[in-house]
DNA sequence: TTGTATGCGTTATCAT
DNA sequence: ATGATAACGCATACAA
């Protein structure tokens, strides 16, 4: 057929030498003649041709891509909803202006607030350092598990963010390829794992808080139960609090699920529990900076003052809780390193697969700003 | 060797049947009774099996997967550059936490502000309800081309975003595999594209500015010469002023080149030129946002007051837009949008490539904020 | 430095 | 409803 697209047989057959030759010059692999070399190249791109993957891959017993399961978070799904008539048939060409006085003013983003594209940005800067390529999926419901083994079927390894896939999905995963799990632990589990100082994060916060504001009340506001970040974050709350010689909580009296939305009715109750003459604790110390901008929301529309009437802080470092009011006293994590480490530790894994696993665990900030009482640096 | 992966036939051989008929229950073809199907799912999560990626593109001439091709920008190269020790011995572990005051005061996040990370996702979006997978790569210098055929080697279309590819590199890759240009067009390629309102977007600013506002003065900041987006802007803040019976110049007489950096330059030769006793014009209308901001810093450290002294505009709708000081007007881009929109067309090119080629133009939002004079929204 | 032969794991075609 | 068989396009011993 002449439609075919060209094959590395069809550049051989012009170029007059052997397909083997010129799977040494696409490969690089040397020992070929300026001759051989020169015809190969000039009968490439006479033919337009480009190797396939798929034949490589088949092969060569590796793909050279990595692929990366990221959790889907509360705005995706419900973003992306103006459905169009589509591009299905015909031209579709719409020449439209809105006009709006102010855009989305209480947008979540997706991605968690972009949260997880420097995840993407730090994974597709290694990979490419690497010489590889990677593949995003987010690990959306209907289909999951023939989606996420599709993946698995078309990579040489996978980056996991925790929590993302079923165990058993995950271990069926992992019995193909090498799998690192991406931020938070689940102890005693065989594969290698990239996370953050989460105790030691909130740790400082805390002691920052104890030290520098003399706050000697706290209350922790975690996310649900079994959640590892949740737990290593909560340990190092409950540390600071020990060392200072003050009460600490076995466990977080105070549960919301990450997401905004349920912070704001924690946020509620704690409101109601006030008017019924219940004292707030001089710090809400939050599992994530969504939950403390949800708390953030509600005071600030009952009149409850943050820092005066209560400090509130976060942990993660999105984008909005720098730009919230007051801006937001977190613990940032550095997430294009994670995604950047947590490629490097993955073709380290190809490289030698039977190495025992590692964890790395990458350094955190606490960025102190307005919501803990701290004064802007001084001009 | 007993280390190998389980291949279909193994599959097929454990269940007792034929390949085909596993084939057929993993590609859901229907016409396999339920015994067979059942014994096949056993024996598949008994041997762990996953299908290969590369034999089935092999054997089905498609591979599910699209490619998306952005641009490197600015930032990018700086960023990531703190270089570990690597992963690559032994077990790296560092547990350390810092301390900062204030994060990243003038950080310009790479991928344009997280700019090309909402294309992304909305191309993962529709990608996902296609029943295909994305894979990503920012086009960098060393190599490029070997990446970018690779890509397109992989892939079963590809999305560029213009101007990230030279002429010949894209017909090389055009000639495999179906191409939707991004953003910005040049007249007369036979690809498909999709962009944005560019012309109307801006003239319905400075009809804005002119009704609205009274400004009668204008100069539009451009980009270098031969940017088909740019091109498309300046002819919307031409075509404004002309109907506005107000002077318009016949070509852009200020040009930066899309980045805050440069525009920083040019403010600091507006200021030079406001010391010598030139004027400012009434709005100063820029190419994009980046721009626009490099502009307002300029301004806000010699003490011109924006929109007081003069009024600035910018163009995408970038993060860093919303939270400027002021806030920037500015013609909102529907990122997600384009990302989807690149990758639906994709689809239906993949579906019948024999159809004419196809230009989508989606409609921009007006955001009107305080660097144009406008007030705050009543409370 | 170059060529020959074989097999990678799946789908598709054609039978049955 | 199921099976046999032939590609699919390339890398990789191995031979020369």
């Amino acid at each position: 057929m002449p439609g075919d697209l060209p094959t590395l047989r069809d550049v051989a057959d012009l170029a007059g030498v052997s397909p083997t030759t010129v799977s040494r010059v696409i490969n690089r692999s040397g020992f070929v003649s300026a001759g051989a070399r020169a015809a190969i190249k000039r009968a490439i791109d006479e033919l337009g041709y480009v190797p396939s993957a798929s034949a490589r891959g088949l092969a060569s017993r590796h793909t050279g891509l990595v692929g990366l399961c990221l959790p889907v978070v509360e705005a995706d799904a419900g973003l992306l909803h103006s459905r169009s008539s589509g591009p299905g048939q015909g031209a579709p060409v719409c020449e439209t202006v809105r006009t709006v006085v102010e855009a989305q003013p209480d947008a979540i983003f997706s991605w968690g607030g972009m949260y997880f594209g420097e995840v993407v940005r730090g994974a597709e800067f290694a990979a490419w350092e690497a010489g590889l390529a990677i593949t995003v999926a987010m690990t959306r419901s209907p289909d999951l598990e023939a989606r996420v083994l599709n993946m698995a079927g078309r990579v040489d390894g996978m980056v996991v963010v925790s929590g993302t896939l079923p165990g058993d999905l995950l271990e069926h995963v992992a019995r193909r390829v090498p799998v690192v799990l991406l931020t938070g632990l689940s102890p005693g589990s065989a594969h290698d794992r990239v996370t953050v100082s989460n105790a030691e994060g909130v740790e400082r916060l805390v002691d920052h808080l104890v030290t520098d504001h003399g706050i000697t009340t706290f209350e922790y506001v975690g996310a649900s139960t079994g959640t590892p970040d949740d737990d290593e974050r909560f340990r190092g709350f409950r540390r600071a609090l020990l060392r200072a010689g003050l009460a600490a909580p076995e466990a977080p009296r105070l549960r919301g699920d990450w997401e905004r939305g349920r912070a704001r009715e924690i946020g509620e109750e704690l409101v109601a529990g006030l008017r019924r003459g219940e004292a707030l604790p001089g710090a809400l110390v939050c599992c994530n900076d969504n939950t403390a901008l949800g708390l953030l929301d509600v005071f600030a529309a009952h009149g409850i003052r943050v820092p005066d009437d209560v400090v509130i802080t976060g942990f993660d470092g999105i984008e909005a809780a720098r730009t919230a009011t007051p801006p937001l006293t977190t613990v940032e994590q550095p997430m294009a390193e994670l995604g950047r480490a947590a490629v490097e530790v993955l073709t380290a894994r190809i490289a030698v697969p039977a190495r025992r696993p590692v964890t790395m665990s990458l350094p955190v900030t606490v960025a102190i700003r307005a919501s803990c009482g701290a004064h802007p640096p001084a001009g």
